[in-house]
DNA sequence: CTGAAAGCGCTTACAG
DNA sequence: CTGAAAGCGCTTACAG
């Protein structure tokens, strides 16, 4: 049923070593004569043969397989839709690839990494946060590996792998900034501080806007808690304790553009006018917000670029696996719409 | 650096294959006294051994492996969401998992399939329309593998393994009877046909309408063609070319609710009222869409039910190779919302 | 009840 | 320049 290299040797009447040699083009050191390897060429071809992966990795071969451990469950927060790409992108170059999910839990996180270190991968790809990267039990498991490209949002000194920084803090003091020119006062965050991630977003926000002679008052944060389910109902019950407590604010930055959405939609309902009343500017700019009424200002994060810059380095470090570890930063873009209030002055 | 079974049998003093019996379980057939046993689970426990599964598959034995084909590119066309959602759950039950994306393309499916077969995969699922599980190669493929499930709308004749139908004909009824109670008279649909799996979509909208005494008019059908990016031009090209063709039409069904939000944008700007002028309906009920303005009208793909199913008709099968073939449906339900007109007389 | 050995499909160092 | 053999980590039939 599945050809293997002794049925080919067999056929050509040579020792499956022989046919091994020809197969993976040894070609430096020519094993064999021309003649034979033309022959054994055809026969594989004929048969349809292809290398059983497991008998090389076992062997201690490449396995032709790469690993991703990505988050891909929620498509609204952050780089859902990219590692499906990455995959796809690898798979045409001919790698066969696994998917593990660790759901943000360290448990899971280094289950993974054991789990396909141990199925010797060529290559893992790591998209997680800093505070998991910065673990010893997970730098120490991804710096043993002969191929990582960690994706996070910014340098890891710990690694000594490949890093993609997907940076979101020159975005963000771009909003800042725009909201500061725009004679914003009083701008809020809408923003799950359960996550121990998005605290540094709050903090990068309010330092950019401090600089800026805008103070952190009393409305500076609408916190959504722990993320949950149904999006709508979490952030209409945080919207509501809000302005229950007597928020006053000008301007509304949320974590991604679902939030922002509700937000509208809240808003909308309570007859608060965007962006007449309030500003509004999501993240992530998906695909609807462009259609949004009125369009949703966001934060494009250039999945085009990051998706080229991972298999592209990914590709590189399976070419030459002894060069020096590369560092890549992607940042993040504030995108200018209606919600936002004003044009700026200035497209950078 | 990484643990084997040889180096736990030195430890315990005993051959590998006994500790191979121990650590598999074989407690039908107590090949090991119960103080020995005892010995090498801790022994394999303190020294953290995992099998390897590749060593594992090259002998005939289970990998702990499954793969999927499932394309997840498009977040907003069909079942991207749910193959990640899948693919955790099997995480959690110990499987590693191989993510292959066929793009739509005959050749690439028939290619994953085959690597995937060479590497041992326990269970397979592919995602895939009915033309190419119709395909001779392909379902040939996978009816000689032990464990598949095909994911696909509607039954498929030749395939002898698991299927899990995920059905939209039912729901492209329900919004057929909806808007002919509605006093429809001019309905159309914005589809693709660029793409063969959408003509029966077409069909089963108008069939059941013609059943319903509205005539397939002149306007019946907004083509975009071949699906491409951007999503807004487009539609925008397709809506600007029927408008100067001269279409009356007084419903729009859109083959999924990112084309229906463009549509709705584009009716915005050309200044017809949704539902007033026209009712809107879109498909796969996005998160937004509910948010909308109007709140747009959709079809519910039940998710969670998919996920739930395929997960537990794969674990069934891994669990009892021999069991005949289970067929399962999900009718996927149309959700009405204010675009789509007044409310139906009777919720079913 | 237990150990030793064969073999899964490869790659590679080692003889000839 | 080429063939034969060892060995990767397992599982399982086969002797003892």
């Amino acid at each position: 049923m599945t050809v293997t290299l002794k049925q080919i040797a067999d056929k050509a009447q040579v020792s499956h070593g022989a046919v091994s040699a020809v197969l993976n083009r040894h070609t430096g050191n020519i094993r064999v004569a021309t003649a034979t390897r033309e022959r054994i060429l055809r026969i594989a071809d004929e048969l349809g043969y292809r290398p059983n992966s497991l008998a090389r990795g076992l062997r201690g071969s490449k396995t032709k397989t790469v690993g991703m451990i990505w988050p891909m469950v929620d498509e609204w927060s952050g780089d859902s839709g990219v590692g499906p790409r990455i995959l796809r992108r690898l798979q045409a170059e001919g790698y066969a690839t696994y998917h593990a999910d660790c759901e943000n839990k360290r448990d899971q996180l280094i289950n993974a990494i054991d789990e396909l270190r141990h199925r010797c991968v060529d290559a893992l790809i790591v998209r997680a946060t800093p505070s998991f990267l910065r673990d010893a039990a997970v730098y120490d498991r991804l710096n043993a590996m002969p191929a990582v490209l960690a994706v996070t949002q910014e340098p890891i000194d710990e690694l000594t792998c490949d890093q993609l920084h997907h940076d979101r803090f020159a975005s963000i003091e771009q909003v800042a900034i725009y909201l500061a020119q725009s004679g914003k006062l009083r701008p809020t965050m809408v923003v799950a501080m359960g996550d121990p991630d998005n605290h540094i977003k709050y903090r990068t926000f309010w330092n950019r806007l401090k600089g800026l002679g805008i103070a952190e008052h009393s409305s500076a944060l609408i916190d959504l808690g722990k993320p949950r389910l149904p999006r709508w109902d979490m952030v209409r019950d945080a919207m509501d304790k809000a302005y229950a407590e007597g928020i006053e604010v000008d301007a509304i930055f949320c974590l991604n553009d679902m939030v922002a959405m509700c937000v509208a939609t809240y808003l909308r309902e309570r007859g608060v006018a965007i962006p007449g009343d309030v500003a509004l500017v999501g993240m992530n700019d998906a695909e609807p917000s462009a259609l949004w009424s009125p369009p949703l200002a966001s934060i494009r994060r250039k999945r085009d670029e990051v998706t080229d810059a991972a298999v592209d380095m990914v590709l590189k470090r399976l070419a030459d696996p002894k060069q020096s570890p590369s560092l890549c930063t992607i940042s993040m873009e504030f995108v200018w719409r209606e919600s936002a209030g004003p044009a700026p002055h200035q497209e950078k």
